[in-house]
RNA sequence: GUGAGUGUAGCUCAGUUGGUUAGAGCAUCGGGUUGUGGUUCCGAGGGUCGUGGGUUCGAGACCCAUCAUUCACCCCA
């Protein structure tokens, strides 16, 4: 028997049903905010993901499917959605153009991990981009967006929300970080290999102690420059007008390279350690990174497996027919009749004459609303005998109105 | 990549200190005399006990290896 790779998942039964609910309804929402939907291709030149998530990143470092195509192509299964949008968005020239473009995707994504709960190599994100809108209220949109796709499925979450601000303020942020670092004697094995790679990674260490010495450590948002901050403000009070609570968290760091100024995370504490289920921010430098013109550029990603195992379904109620033959004399006719009904209804058949204890059996199971069956005294009458699993009611009816009833 | 736990029927699991033909519940299928489902009663099918080696008169139980899986670290959605 040959089973699935390590880490991919086949989405069948309530799964697929649960996925294609929930995309339902985040594309629904992501239309009402002004996104349109895009597709981009699996598989990226390794480049785009070096230059856009970061060489820093463990992402790219250790976790892509990367490998050389016949074509000797360094190629790469997409590990994330944001890039590829954004190189679609260049390929379309729509830097050049101008103006304001939104997008939304959803699809696979490949990270070649140890898998866990909520940790899977092959997984699925739904996330939305917004490229050449540089306000804060562009932000804020975004939040308002997940806010609004979180309270319809009932996922109760947690916003955390900060501030990265400029490249430079950054550049200057890290150093005196890094002094901070040096003078701190202290810090775990896993936090000195961070000061040299990507030294902001040392603030969401969950090591108990190296928190206890970060008491102490600059704050990020201390060295904002003041448009940074004010579009900061700008962003909270509107979450504050729409009551959406959250966290200012001074050490939300995300793992992506491309991030600046408003970066935020969504968490569950119901699914496990991998707790966050969306996460996002501002990437005005990215465009750039990948030789399109300066465009700002907003968005967030979803975690989509972690988010359905906190959906849950409502009942499923009965729908359509299931029409069976008491007879073999019968089956003909049931056949014809189930074609006909399919114009308009979902109808499920046997090919089979069995009793009519089986035949209801069956029906009972796939969860149809009408049964309607054909036996010896029906095909005598020209008529079918139709029954409501729901209320119970029986008819006898004529086939021909059998045909035209809705 | 690191650490710990778990692999017995389609699913959830029993299986005594190693001892005859490996069990249950659920699910599936069939039946309970006349053409009535979800709740009942009876019956049936279904297992190279993850795989390979070893210890033993004898292994589903013990040992080693290997694979898979789960959880956590790392990292991230």
């Amino acid at each position: 028997m040959i089973n699935p790779l390590r880490g991919m998942r086949d989405l069948i039964d309530n799964d697929s049903e649960r996925y294609s609910y929930f995309i339902e309804h985040c594309s629904r929402i992501a239309k009402n905010y002004g996104f349109a939907f895009i597709e981009t291709p699996i598989l990226e030149e390794t480049a785009l993901f070096k230059r856009s998530v970061g060489e820093s990143s463990d992402i790219v470092n250790k976790e892509m499917y990367q490998f050389t195509d016949k074509g000797e192509h360094d190629v790469c299964m997409r590990p994330e959605g944001t890039a590829g949008v954004v190189r679609a968005f260049i390929s379309a020239k729509y830097d050049k153009i101008g103006g304001v473009k939104r997008f939304f995707y959803h699809g696979p994504m490949f990270r070649y991990e140890r898998p866990q709960k909520g940790r899977l190599r092959q997984f699925h994100q739904f996330g939305v981009e917004s490229f050449g809108e540089a306000s804060a209220m562009e932000d804020a949109n975004v939040i308002l967006m997940l806010v609004e796709i979180f309270d319809f499925f009932g996922i109760r979450t947690k916003l955390k929300l900060n501030s990265l601000g400029s490249n430079e303020s950054m550049r200057v942020y890290k150093e005196k970080l890094v002094n901070f670092l040096d003078a701190t004697p202290g810090f775990c094995a896993d936090c000195l290999t961070r000061k040299a790679t990507n030294p902001i990674r040392v603030l969401d260490c969950k090591d108990e102690h190296c928190q206890s010495l970060l008491k102490d450590a600059p704050v990020v948002l201390d060295f904002l420059s003041p448009t940074c901050k004010k579009d900061f403000e700008t962003l909270q009070s509107v979450l504050d007008s729409f009551q959406v609570h959250y966290e200012v968290d001074t050490k939300l760091v995300r793992g992506l390279d491309y991030y600046n100024n408003t970066a935020f995370e969504f968490i569950s504490e119901e699914i496990g350690a991998q707790s966050a289920i969306a996460g996002g921010g501002r990437y005005d430098r990215l465009v750039e990174f990948l030789d399109g013109k300066p465009t700002a550029g907003v968005g967030f990603a979803m975690g989509i497996e972690r988010l359905m195992e906190l959906i849950v379904m409502g009942e499923q109620k009965r729908e359509g027919y299931y029409l069976a033959a008491l007879c073999e004399a019968a089956l003909e006719s049931v056949f014809s009749l189930t074609i006909a009904k399919r114009k308009k209804h979902i109808t499920l058949t046997s090919y089979q004459a069995k009793s009519l204890k089986a035949h209801l059996k069956a029906a009972d199971k796939a969860l149809v609303k009408y049964f309607v069956c054909i036996g010896e005294d029906e095909l005598k009458n020209g008529t079918v005998w139709m029954k409501d699993l729901e209320t119970k009611e029986e008819q006898t009816l004529l086939i021909n109105n059998f045909k035209e009833k809705n």
